[in-house]
DNA sequence: TGTACATCAGTGAACGCGCGTTCACTGATGTAC
DNA sequence: TGTACATCAGTGAACGCGCGTTCACTGATGTAC
C-alpha cells in the first residue's frame, strides 16, 4: 500500500467492515496470526474460514464480519508483507544513496536481499504467503501491481539524477534483478543444503557483474 | 525419472496399478489431460477427484485403480514434465559441448531457457504445474530432488574436463543459474507487460557475465 | 474356430465430513443528556 | 453519576454442496485348450 498498491483490488478482496473497538481489532489480527500459523503447518490448502475461526476462537460469522471470504484473509497477509519489503527496500537504497555515484547501491544487493529476507522471516509463513499470491489466480495481479510499484519506484530513483526519461531496457533489467533476487531467497530458505548467506550473496554478485556490463556497455 | 528423481516417491504419490489394456491407457492418459486441464483454468485449488474424473468421462472409481490420490495425478504430470526439462537440457548441453573449452555452453544459456520453455508451454498448464510442486508439502521433496539431479549432471560434465573434483561453491552457481532460469521463464511467461525474447536473452546475458567473473576470479 | 475361464477395466451407490455462506439473534461498548 | 439508546462485535444454528474414499458389482479383454 506505500507504493500505491491497493488501487486496483479486486472487489472480492475488499475488506467488510473495518475494526474500530479494541476488542475488533484484536479479533482481526487474530484472524490474520491464525491464517498464517495454518499456511505455515499445512500450506495453502489447509486454509478454510472455518479452521482460521476455530484457531482464532472466534464464530465463523464474526470472520465474515472483516472479510469476504478466506482470500481477502491471505490477501491482507500478503499486501502487509510486501509494504514491508517495500519499506526495506526504501530504506536499503536511501542508505547506499550517493551523488556522485547514482548505481552506488547495485554493489550491496547483499545487504538489500538479507534485510528482505529477514523481514519476511519476521512473518509467519512469509515466503509461504508470497508463493500461495503466485498460485491462486485472484492473488497474482496484486502480487504483479507490488512488483511493478517497486520496479518503478527504483526506476525512478535512478533516473533522477541521470536526468533522462529511463530506457525501457533498464527497467527490465531492474524487474528481472528483483526477480532473481525473490527466487535465490526463496531458494535459501526450503532448500536444506543450501547454505544461506552464501546463496545470498552469490545472487548479489551475479546482480552487482551483471550491472557493471550492462554498463560498460551504455559507454561505448 | 531420467536423472534418477523416482527413487525416493513418498508412498502416498506412488500409482496404484498399472494400466495394462489399451483401453486402461487411454484412461490413464485421459486423467492426466483432464487434471491439466483443470489446472489451467482455475488452478491448484479447483483440482478434485471428482472434477477430474468427470471430465475424463470416467467414474470416480476408476482413477481411485491407477492413483491413491490426487496429488499423485499431479506428480505425475510434474514428474514428466522435469523429464522432458531434463532432456532438453541434456541435449542442449551435447549440442554445445566443445573439447577446448569446458564451459562453452555458458555462452548459450538464452538457447537453453528458450527451448525449455518451449518444452514446458507444449504441456498444457505447463507453469502451473511447477507452481503447484512448489506450494503442495508433498511435492516439495521430489521437485528439489529433481533440481539435485540436474545441478549435479551439468557439474559432472563440466568437471570431468577438467579432471578435478568439483568444488562446493561451483554447485552453489549453478544450481542458483538453474533457480534464475526458472524465475525468468516464469516472469516471461506470467507478466504480460514483459517481452518474453528479451527477458530470457537478459537473463541468459546475466548467467554469462557472472559465470566469466567467476572463471577470472579462479585464475588469480 | 469355439468356448470356458481368468484377469483386467470400469460402474453405481453410498458414507461421513468439512466447506463456504447466511440468518435472526444476543451481548458489549460507547455516548447523549 | 446514572440511565436510555445507538452502534459495534460476535454467536448459534442451519443450509446445500462438493470433497475423498470404499464397497460389491458388471462388463470387456485376453488366453488356454
Amino acid at each position: 500500500m506505500t507504493l500505491g498498491t491497493e488501487q486496483n483490488i479486486p472487489f472480492e478482496l475488499l475488506e467488510k467492515t473495518r475494526p474500530q473497538q479494541q476488542r475488533a481489532i484484536q479479533t482481526y489480527e487474530r484472524i490474520l496470526e491464525s491464517a498464517a500459523e495454518i499456511l505455515s503447518e499445512g500450506g495453502v490448502e489447509k486454509v478454510s474460514t472455518n479452521v482460521i475461526a476455530e484457531r482464532a476462537g472466534i464464530t465463523v460469522p464474526a470472520l465474515y464480519r472483516y472479510f469476504p471470504n478466506k482470500y481477502a484473509v491471505l490477501y491482507t497477509l500478503g499486501a502487509r508483507l510486501m509494504d514491508r519489503q517495500n519499506e526495506v527496500m526504501v530504506s536499503w537504497f536511501q542508505q547506499y544513496e550517493s551523488d556522485h555515484d547514482p548505481f552506488k547501491p547495485i554493489h550491496h544487493m547483499y545487504e538489500l536481499f538479507r534485510d528482505t529476507l529477514a523481514v519476511t522471516r519476521e512473518q509467519t509463513a512469509g515466503f509461504t504467503i508470497l508463493k500461495s499470491m503466485r498460485v491462486l489466480p485472484v492473488l497474482q495481479e496484486p502480487r504483479l501491481q507490488s512488483h511493478y510499484a517497486m520496479t518503478d519506484w527504483i526506476c525512478d530513483k535512478i533516473a533522477q539524477p541521470l536526468g533522462e526519461d529511463i530506457p525501457e531496457d533498464m527497467k527490465v533489467r531492474i524487474r528481472l534483478i528483483m526477480e532473481l533476487g525473490t527466487s535465490a531467497m526463496e531458494m535459501a530458505v526450503d532448500d536444506p543444503k543450501m547454505d544461506e548467506d552464501t546463496a545470498l550473496r552469490e545472487a548479489g554478485k551475479m546482480v552487482e557483474v551483471y550491472w557493471m556490463d550492462y554498463l560498460a556497455s551504455l559507454s561505448i
